[in-house]
DNA sequence: GTTCAATATATGTTTTGTCATATACTTGTA
DNA sequence: TACAAGTATATGACAAAACATATATTGAAC
């Protein structure tokens, strides 16, 4: 399973705790590609730690509450260490709001229209928050920075170029319908090239 | 859920059996932006059967098993248009290969390009198989097509662009790895322009 | 002094999706 | 004549994910 190795990444660079992983983790590192609900974490974890893939520790803490630290066993890290060079096929491609537009036909064009760019609204919004979760790791890092940042960019570059095409698609979208509801005015269906971003 | 309201769209034009849906809708016309279990289809049909958005009727035939006929119904189709018009906000991203990028550091680099560039392939694949469905949705239908027909070919423009966004960011990550690899030769990381697909 | 936010974990339930297997009939093929 | 392929549905079991709640402590704000 994927969120078994997102978990088994995460500890194999830091011991961390189940409420580390969700808050620090999966809500700040990696919500652009992978989210986690806070009670899969724990169940996951108790799972690994009974196949002998990660181990924890009890900290008693004062000021706060106890926690538990886990770590990556040996057996751990060489399960993570397979998974990571293995070639998995992608999942099918499932996009909800594809459900809509292959059906909109009952939908009047201002609906359609409307649905549209209240969709791509939603994707320039997501677009700017992972500018600028990518931006802040670039600042975040010396110039030549190492492997492991350049990878992290990459995810991030990802995640970029799919919500850009995401926006463009919409755009693209946004003018064939127009277009099409007035036919008789002169004809400008699809620019090929998109101004303003 | 998403899965409802793609049955319900199918039905929405056309009568049809749990196997027509299966094979003919999911398999054929909507496997690029949904899939779904034959055993999920049959347990979702009855299931909108007893919450009265669909009814079904036995079809005995000769020469071949009987069959369930399912139709929509007028609750059914105003719950689907109802659907249609809302906003959905989009799901989160899930990406199981941008784990593996992400933790990739544990790996040399000839490992990593050799999961780019498989996952490159797969991708290749994906677009060729998008590229003749949709060329056959072009060739099926007349000139100036009908608006049920343009939607559906957006939802292959989309599925068309996400393939080709991932293709050029593969592209991308393969370039800058070589680059990195071999940093003491002529710098050409990020071309900018790619060439060849 | 009480409420709110942060830290930290646990558990019950339901929904959604996958996998495997079973039945049954017909037509075509080897 | 046996066997595969296509048509058609059903069910059991399980995995993955989401949703809801519950507990307990501390420190800061009001």
């Amino acid at each position: 399973m994927s969120l078994d190795h997102a978990i088994m990444g995460f500890l194999s660079t830091e011991e961390s705790t189940g409420y580390d992983l969700k808050t620090r983790c999966f809500d700040r590192l990696a919500s652009h590609y992978w989210t986690a609900d806070q009670a899969q974490i724990y169940r996951t974890l108790d799972r690994l730690e009974q196949q002998g893939l990660v181990s924890s520790k009890l900290q008693i803490q004062r000021g706060r509450p106890d926690r538990n630290v886990y770590r990556l066993t040996e057996a751990g890290r060489e399960n993570l260490d397979g998974w990571l060079e293995d070639h998995h096929p992608a999942p099918p491609n499932r996009d909800p709001f594809l459900i809509q537009i292959a059906f909109a036909d009952h939908l009047s064009d201002s609906a359609t229209l409307e649905l549209l760019s209240r969709a791509r609204e939603e994707h320039q919004r997501r677009l700017e928050t992972l500018r600028s979760a990518a931006s802040r790791l670039d600042e975040g890092s010396t110039d030549g920075a190492g492997r492991g940042v350049m990878l992290e960019r990459m995810t991030f570059d990802a995640a970029l170029a799919k919500e850009r095409a995401t926006i463009d698609w919409l755009d693209d979208c946004i003018d064939s319908i127009r277009g099409a509801a007035k036919d008789t005015a002169p004809k400008r269906r699809r620019s090929g090239k998109k101004p303003l971003r």
